[in-house]
DNA sequence: ATTAGGG
DNA sequence: CCCTAAT
């Protein structure tokens, strides 16, 4: 129950232990306030029969919103929800000590933001920390404002849960540019109230808002920006909870923040093309501006096409399928094009892809295309220094987080992407074998962490979905090998070493092998994974059990152990 | 069509 | 990697 929009169609045992809150509600109302603010500068509280009423949830929000002087000033009222479903108690509490958001332009006249969340687990007899800080420097307009706040979440799920304890510390010091700021806000929405996509936008709640907005085109824009944002804002919260949330994390991703190392986390350009478009609706009437017309724009007339078969209301209703509708409309960017106009069009056909995953799968991808390798303990691969911003990419609207460690692999997929094209072409691929590069075995050992053994053709379409070659048998091959060597690697331990340099499985970090051969034993769930919990793997050479003869041992174990997927449906 | 396993 | 049997 808890794991409302979870349940999706298959393959959804994956986070269901994740007690995962949805938090759509949360942003859509957020980014409706800011609408109205933008609009019609009038404040509005938000009815209570929009509480949110997801079976397990009782929140009882509170937003204000005014328009004054381009400043906004937003407040929430501390909500608490308490719930016990099937089982599986929930409870967050919320501790709101200034407000939410309480913007104030005349006090603060810093130019950055800083937005900080601190995740405390306790597990067993274990401690986890993770700080992250996301700074932003911004320069444009709009908001300043202050405000901290306070998030306890505490849940626990039933059998051996992953989280037991969460706390959510987070502090936006202030915030100058629109821009940043909406993904910011809903984040902070998103990241407190974990949950999954798919449940449809609810826009008809507030049917006599509506009559209040101006042109239907602008109402639809809006609408379609709402669903934008939403979706990218969950795409962000997924990937942060994917970084500071799940099953993997606990075993040592998670960090504390005295390191000084950085890590760009997105340059999320989705956020903002939708609240530049978001902005420039009051001003135009209903036509964007927004700096990728293309995407937005699209998503506008699209959105004025469906109205003028249908009813008002019947779309604001059916936004998934506007949403869907759009995306549609989009897709003409094909498989064939990338070739040519890489990047670009590459995006736009993931997003639609994105459009049709699930959450769960969506989260997998967003790790994947950010190049985090979940699970791997990037500790004991000893960091690589921080990327640069050219790496990433994107540098306009980043954020930045000092995070304990950097993914190593991020950099190891560059050049293993580059040398890829060039040596390859030299000598070293044959006709038929291309050398896997350590960024695609960590994609594989994080697909199989996620789908389990046996699901190649899911790990396939997912995270290898970019590379042609590598089929799902492929996939099934190496991790066989990743087997092999991972049980040779704990059979020799130190000793081998060299001798493992000379034979095949050089390169591949013995984090990666001990990873893979946890997976081997325990398997699909992440649940069980975390029983064995690598946290301190590579730090104490925790003398891996040499459970089995390298030989038959996996394998075996596997397929005794497989079967446990059934549970999950 | 996908997967497991032997070659 | 390839091929094949089994599902």
């Amino acid at each position: 129950m808890l794991a409302v929009g979870i349940g999706e169609s298959k393959g959804s045992e994956l986070f269901l232990e994740d007690n995962w809150v949805n938090p759509i509600k949360e942003v859509d109302n957020l980014v409706y306030n800011l609408f109205q603010v933008e609009r019609g500068g009038f404040s509005l509280t938000r009815p209570d029969d929009e509480a949110i009423e997801v079976d397990h949830l009782l929140v009882e929000q509170h937003f204000v919103g005014t328009f004054d002087d381009d400043v906004m000033y937003m407040s929430s009222k501390s909500f608490q929800e308490c719930s016990n479903v099937s089982d599986i108690p929930c409870s967050t509490d919320y501790h709101d000590q200034e407000g939410i958001l309480n913007a104030d332009a005349k006090q603060t006249g810093k130019h950055a933001l800083k937005y900080e969340f601190m995740l405390e687990g306790a597990e067993e007899n274990e401690d986890f920390h993770a700080t992250c800080n996301l700074s932003c420097d911004c320069s444009d307009f709009l908001l300043e404002s202050v405000s901290a706040e306070n998030l306890l979440l505490d849940y626990q799920s039933n059998g051996e849960s992953t989280v037991t304890n969460m706390k959510c510390a987070r502090q936006i010091q202030c915030i100058d540019e629109a821009k940043s700021v909406l993904p910011y806000i809903a984040k902070t929405f998103a990241l407190c109230n974990m949950d999954q996509t798919t449940v449809p936008l609810n826009s008809t709640n507030g049917h006599e808002r509506h009559n209040t907005l101006q042109s239907t085109a602008c109402r639809n824009a809006s609408l379609e920006d709402q669903k934008w944002l939403k979706h990218e804002l969950l795409f962000d919260q997924q990937v942060l909870t994917g970084l500071g949330g799940v099953s993997d994390l606990m075993g040592g991703a998670l960090l504390s923040s005295e390191n000084e190392d950085m890590i760009l986390v997105t340059g999320n350009e989705m956020s903002e093309r939708v609240f530049s478009s978001l902005l420039s609706i009051p001003h135009n009437g209903g036509l964007l501006t927004g700096t990728d017309k293309n995407e937005v724009s699209h998503g506008v007339g699209q959105a004025a096409l469906i109205e003028d078969n249908q009813g008002t209301h019947e779309i604001l209703e059916d936004t998934t399928d506007s949403f869907m509708a759009t995306k549609r409309l989009r897709k003409p960017t094909r498989r064939y094009i990338e070739e040519t106009s890489e990047s670009k069009s590459r995006r736009s056909y993931d997003r639609f892809k994105n459009a049709l995953l699930t959450s769960k799968e969506r989260v997998l991808q967003a790790r994947t295309e950010m190049n985090y390798p979940s699970g791997v303990t990037m500790q004991s691969l000893g960091a690589r220094q921080r990327r640069s911003t050219k790496q990433l990419g994107v540098d306009g609207n980043q954020y930045v987080l000092p995070l304990k460690t950097t993914s190593t692999f991020y950099d190891s997929e560059l050049q293993d992407e580059a040398s890829d094209e060039s040596t390859t072409s030299n000598c070293s691929r044959r006709k038929h074998h291309r050398q896997w590069m350590l960024s695609e075995v960590v994609k594989l050992v994080d697909g199989v962490s996620h789908y389990g053994v046996g699901r190649w053709t899911e790990i396939k379409r997912l995270l290898f979905s970019s590379s042609a070659h590598r089929t799902a048998v492929d996939l099934k091959d190496k991790w066989r090998n990743l087997l092999r060597a991972s049980f040779a690697d704990s059979e020799n331990c130190n000793l081998a070493e060299a001798h493992q340099r000379k034979h095949g499985s050089a390169n591949i970090p013995r984090s990666i092998l001990e990873r893979v051969r946890e997976l081997s034993f325990i398997y699909p769930y992440p649940r069980s994974q975390r029983k064995l919990r690598i946290a301190d793997a590579p730090r104490t050479p925790t003398p891996t059990p040499r459970r089995r003869r390298n030989s038959g041992a996996p394998a075996h174990l596997r397929s005794r152990i497989l079967p446990a997927r059934s549970f999950s449906q």
